[in-house]
DNA sequence: ATTGGACAAATAATCGATTATTGGTGCTAT
DNA sequence: ATAGCACCAATAATCGATTATTTGTCCAAT
């Protein structure tokens, strides 16, 4: 099925800042570069907008969504209403297996190198994705897809923001709570992995916004 | 837009039970019925998939899921987690107008009858609006967008279950529960509130798989 | 100078037809 | 009888071309 290729590859083009927030994303250009029809780039453009990395304007085209701070405040708060109780759940639920994969998942995390100097001031993919797979893995003990679901919706949302805001080094904290979050769910101490988890996400909206300069990452 | 008319109407047609659980959604038969072309029908399908609505096989077609028990369960669980939080993130803030539209919306509820013979075993079509008016009034005190498209998607699946599973009354006590959430929320009593919305959930839970004998609706 | 309207180019939306894949049907060889 | 294969009808996926809409540009009238 091409349109799931042509998909792939708009999601991934739009994540990398390929294109830019308000940048139009025109069927005719993609269909002729990727080789394939309209009907092909329209369904996975229609995709790409169901995810909420494009938007649709009517007899208008689809664009990359220029997102507000305002937009991106409430991308992280939602993030820090929801995950801590998922994460609570997780960590009540998780099994042995669960376990191993947090190990597994933090290790990864903690040997893969943030930052890249050849990519200019971007992370690099590795950590991007060692990263994710350390934050879902947390909240995969909760085995609730659904929950995970959304999870994944506001992760792609957070990190098209992360991409646009400020593009700072992860910084020494960052490790430290992703430790301290490690450290936590482990010793099954629902209270503490909480309570680092909102913290670190209320972090992330700082520096998503305005006052980046002394805010961590997530 | 023709794909939006199109989308329109299956989104209905599948909730209101046109199509059944498992049954194959052929974009040459709606096409035809609809007056439109496969390309339309084509962009409006995957927009339902997007929403959950549809299932989509490659290189086999579109159909209705056929959600197991479990997956009902999940998706009631992650109501049960996610809505309460927002409820008192929603009652902290809302403000003199919510409380307005709270009322109404209970109003409205409480005045329409939710079982109409003529449609057989089914709710009528006004009283399943006015209650997801109702719940999602509840929750827009939040006043964060990305927190009720959560609700929105979560909903949306929750309906589609209680369509397939017991199509039962609304029972005297969902009506109670409905009352004391409005009066919970208008005193600004967030424990109560999310406490009383838990075990409404907690029985739709039950009312949409096994045990249904003795539970509420949500 | 500015407003308004006719044109034209770009691009969005749609269509009708073509190609590819699947799943069944029935024949044949063991 | 049945395993395997060739065929075929149904339908999924794709394409190339057509139609509709928007947007910019140029000119005329005030």
């Amino acid at each position: 099925m091409l349109s799931e290729q042509v998909y792939a590859h708009l999601r991934d083009a739009i994540m990398r800042g390929v294109y830019a927030p308000g940048d139009a994303l025109k069927p005719q250009d993609i269909a002729k570069e990727q080789g394939v029809s309209l009907a092909v780039v329209r369904e996975a453009l229609v995709r790409v907008v169901g995810e909420g990395l494009a938007d649709r304007l009517p007899n208008r085209g689809f664009a990359v969504p220029a997102f507000s701070d305002r937009r991106w405040q409430e991308i992280a708060e939602a993030r820090r209403t929801i995950e801590p109780v998922v994460l609570r759940m997780s960590i009540e639920r998780g099994d042995v297996d669960w376990e191993a994969r947090v190990r597994a998942a933090h290790h990864r995390l903690a040997r893969t190198p943030a930052f890249v100097r050849e990519e200019g001031e971007h992370y690099s993919s590795a950590w991007s994705e060692a990263h994710r797979v350390f934050h879902r893995t947390l909240l995969e003990g909760c085995g609730n897809p659904v929950l995970l679901e959304t999870f994944d919706r506001m992760w792609t949302a957070s990190e098209l923001a992360r991409r646009w805001a400020a593009q700072r080094d992860p910084g020494r904290d960052a490790i430290g709570e992703h430790r301290r979050l490690e450290e936590a769910a482990l010793a099954r101490d629902a209270d503490t992995a909480a309570q680092v988890l909102a913290r670190h996400l209320t972090q992330t909206a700082a520096a998503l916004t305005g006052d980046a300069r002394q805010a961590d990452e997530p």
